[in-house]
DNA sequence: AAATTTAGCGTACGACCGTTCGTATGTCAA
DNA sequence: TTGACATACGAACGGTCGTACGCTAAATTT
């Protein structure tokens, strides 16, 4: 029975569709959700699924765009209205290892996923992804310039370095979950980017 | 003209196929490799693409295996021979880095793109991946053992810990090259593997 | 020289891909 | 009550996917 529904559920119906597909897509790749898989999942039909999108290219973009708002209200939003400087950043990375290792996706986080899978692709998927990726970077590029110049951060840090840094000990939680099984892979990570940061180790005394 | 070759000119065939194959993957992933498209690249038929390896999961898996060779003679061999201990640890590292950093593929480290590809799906390839990989990373928790007995890492240093933290930094070069097209990537890494490692930075004067 | 093996081609298949239609059913405003 | 609009359906499209089968022809073996 087509037609039933009223424009309010049409939006919980869009929104079902991104969700599955964010599914899909951290365990196979945004390359991997095909249309007709998620109309089985979603007992939709083909049409009933693209019709909210256009084609399969914007629905992509539309996934990556619900990720990236997920991503910015659980690991930038929590640590926002701390104290600028080491405490936010430090918010940051704790926020961001735990969002990483409970993402809700069955396979990790979708951001880096699909880093990683488009990164050296071509096409609009690339692009927008580039341009998210950047914005992340600046912003904490910017935090870790905040924290040198108030002193907690060493005046020589290179952001861009660190900042590197960072996003890549985060990626790698996704394969060392996955691939090895780690469960220990929080306080790597935290211990890891301290170490970047050349802070001293978490758990331990500071210095004695 | 078909059965025009000679048995030493179809293990050429292969070995082109399989090369060809991997570039894909380093760009699309292991999963972009198609038959269809080999045999358009190579100027085959799909049959005679296909007829070297029986199915498309063997190919995938024989391509993994010769991107693991690869690694490995690029890798592990080239710092085989040094002093066990900190220069060995450090001369992995700086191989891995500058492998990393110019592979050959066109879409970079073919190991980092299917791990981070295939580390949540299930089958064959992921289960080669993971025992090739948790080979890798045992082999690196050794090697920085054996630098933790000579005395040149911190006795309390965590090799699980360091090995993920390589890792993750070695992977990150990727997305860093392709996605924001970063230029420093082999310093940055090589400066945050040392902070890792707990040793000072790299260029600067050690203690001054 | 005859027989066997094998690399590779051509064709065909069923399944799924993304996309495009026409259509039926519902809501909502005039 | 009627008309416009949105939602979703079902069917069909051309294309590509992986796979299977039969064939040719060269290389190898007997």
């Amino acid at each position: 029975m087509p037609g039933r529904s009223s424009a309010h559920e049409a939006l919980e119906t869009r929104s079902a569709i991104l969700r599955t597909a964010a599914d899909i897509a951290s365990v196979e790749g945004l390359d991997g959700v095909s249309i007709g898989r998620l109309a089985a999942e979603l007992r939709m039909s083909k049409s009933g699924v693209i019709g909210h999108f256009g084609s399969k290219e914007e629905l992509q973009l539309a996934t990556l765009a619900l990720a990236t708002r997920i991503f910015r209200e659980r690991v930038w939003e929590p640590a926002e209205h701390l104290t600028p400087g080491l405490p936010r950043l430090l918010g940051i990375c704790e926020a961001w290892t735990r969002y990483t290792d409970n993402s809700g996706y069955p396979g990790g986080c979708f951001i880096a996923q699909v880093s990683y899978e488009y990164d050296s692709r071509e096409g609009r998927v690339h692009d927008e992804l580039a341009r998210t990726m950047g914005l992340w970077r600046r912003t904490l590029m910017a935090e870790i310039d905040i924290a040198v110049e108030t002193g907690d951060l060493p005046a020589d840090t290179d952001a861009a370095q660190v900042a590197f840094s960072l996003n890549a000990l985060a990626s790698g939680m996704n394969p060392a979950r996955h691939l090895h099984g780690d469960t220990d892979i929080v306080s790597w990570t935290l211990r890891a980017m301290r170490a970047v940061l050349r802070l001293p180790p978490p758990d331990p005394a500071p210095v004695t």
